[in-house]
RNA sequence: GGAGAGGUGCCCGAGUGGCUAAAGGGGACGGACUGUAAAUCCGUUGGCUUCGCCUACGCUGGUUCGAAUCCAGCCCUCUCCA
């Protein structure tokens, strides 16, 4: 195995790219999909149940794990992959993405940002240099620069200042990076990646993205999308992007999304996602299946005796049926949760697994449009005779 | 048999003369959820020919310009005492 951090595009189909991202704790077969486990936690799930959906590696976040175990603590009891007994590669956020979804209770300054816990009102800074030394601590493999994200529609001046402020940052986070790798800290199968911001304006992105290039980084993440604009306008800023990005780095599209999202953002050459999307939906009665969408929760569903999707891989789609998940989820039982949260996960990875496989077999093109019809289009509910 | 308490919308439960088609829960129905302050949040929830009308706070009658609210009788429930 690999003791060093690198990337191979295998195969191109159109801009989608096919690839393998190599790391010490194993590879990542790309396009790839993160199961989001903030808090050391995929929700709902055991690791095992991640790992086996074909998960390649997850996502852990700064934030959430400095105010509770706390960092210094995981690193005491051997790091997060020990910890949380997930083995393979994880990627922590920087806390970045609370600048915005903490917005209320953060105070932004050039040196950092100033958080007031959610958890119980105390006071915490969060500096581009205390948060790679905070995903050092955990021994994340993938660590991300500590930025700005901001919530769309914004005036462009406020767009220009997060992403210029999100540049200076990421400076001060490579340069922490390398610190900690001389010092131990980090080792040579661990990366840090950059994160382009610039909202919907191509100007400020092309700014955004040539400066993070010109600073070298092993990957680069395309951030600030999803936050409100839109899907159109998310697709169009993606296109004028990452053409800006190196071809031979990993391109991570951040917080993406729905199935539709995936498909056309892999279209256009993303290798990376992470999304709460199929675990935040599945306990909230959302199933993903390969007919569509079903919002288990609907009436329609409470004698409907068919298993939740027989195309699924998931065994548990294949054991329980429509009736059944719908009095687990109305009930607000955790077996609920538990249930969709899988079904959802294994939806996901599938999902990619498929898309890599049409980019090696060179049919993209094809495959999407035949997978979206069948899956973005409305949910076939009728009930089993 | 005696004494007391009470009967409100699908359920529980506020409300003691007009601002009450009736607070608040729950349930039901629907929607949202995109680097997780989320097992969360939002909306609807008597009917109709819907800028108004009808029906409605146990039943019947009464007082009043006006009653879920006051009075009388009746029906029913619960608690305590015999």
């Amino acid at each position: 195995m690999t003791q060093t951090f690198s990337f191979d595009v295998k195969t191109t189909d159109g801009k989608a790219r096919l690839g393998e991202i190599a790391t010490p704790r194993g590879v990542i077969r790309t396009p790839a999909f993160m199961p989001v486990g903030t808090v050391a936690t995929v929700k709902a799930l055991y690791p095992e149940q991640v790992r086996d959906a074909g998960a390649d590696i997850l996502l852990g976040n700064t934030y959430h794990l400095m105010l509770r175990p706390g960092a210094e603590r995981v690193a005491k009891l051997g790091g997060l992959h020990k910890f949380m007994r997930w083995d393979k590669p994880i990627l922590t956020d920087s806390g970045g993405f609370q600048v915005m979804s903490l917005g209320k209770i953060r105070k932004i300054t050039e040196e950092g940002v100033a958080f007031q816990s959610h958890l119980d009102g105390s006071r915490h800074m969060l500096s581009p240099e205390r948060s790679i030394e905070i995903q050092c601590l955990l021994g994340s493999d993938i660590q991300m620069q500590f930025d700005e994200c901001i919530e769309l529609p914004a005036e462009r001046k406020e767009v220009e200042r997060a992403m210029e402020l999100s540049l200076r940052w990421a400076e001060r986070s490579k340069r922490a990076f390398e610190m900690q790798r001389s010092s131990g800290g980090a080792g040579p199968g661990q990366a840090l990646f950059a994160i382009v911001q610039g909202g919907t304006d191509i100007e400020l992105r092309h700014r955004s993205a040539d400066a993070l290039v010109a600073m070298d980084f092993p990957g680069y993440a395309v951030g600030g999308l999803a936050v409100g604009e839109g899907h159109e306008a998310m697709i169009a800023t993606l296109g004028e992007t990452l053409p800006h990005l190196p071809a031979d780095k990993p391109r991570y599209l951040m917080g993406v999304g729905t199935p539709l999202d995936l498909i056309e953002s892999v279209r256009l050459g993303v290798d990376m996602f992470d999304c709460v999307m199929p675990t935040r939906n599945g306990r909230h009665g959302y199933a993903f299946t390969w007919g569509g969408p079903l919002n288990m929760r609907n009436a329609k569903f409470a004698e409907d005796n068919a298993p939740l999707d027989e195309l699924s891989s998931c065994r548990a789609a294949q054991d329980y049926s429509r009736a059944y998940i719908h009095h687990l989820i109305k009930s607000g039982e955790y077996l609920g949760a538990m249930i969709l949260s899988w079904v959802n996960t294994v939806f996901y990875q599938d999902l990619m697994a498929a898309m890599r496989a049409a980019i090696a077999e060179g049919r993209f093109d094809d495959w999407a449009s035949e997978t979206k019809a069948r899956i973005i289009a409305s949910p076939q509910s009728v009930p089993a005779p």
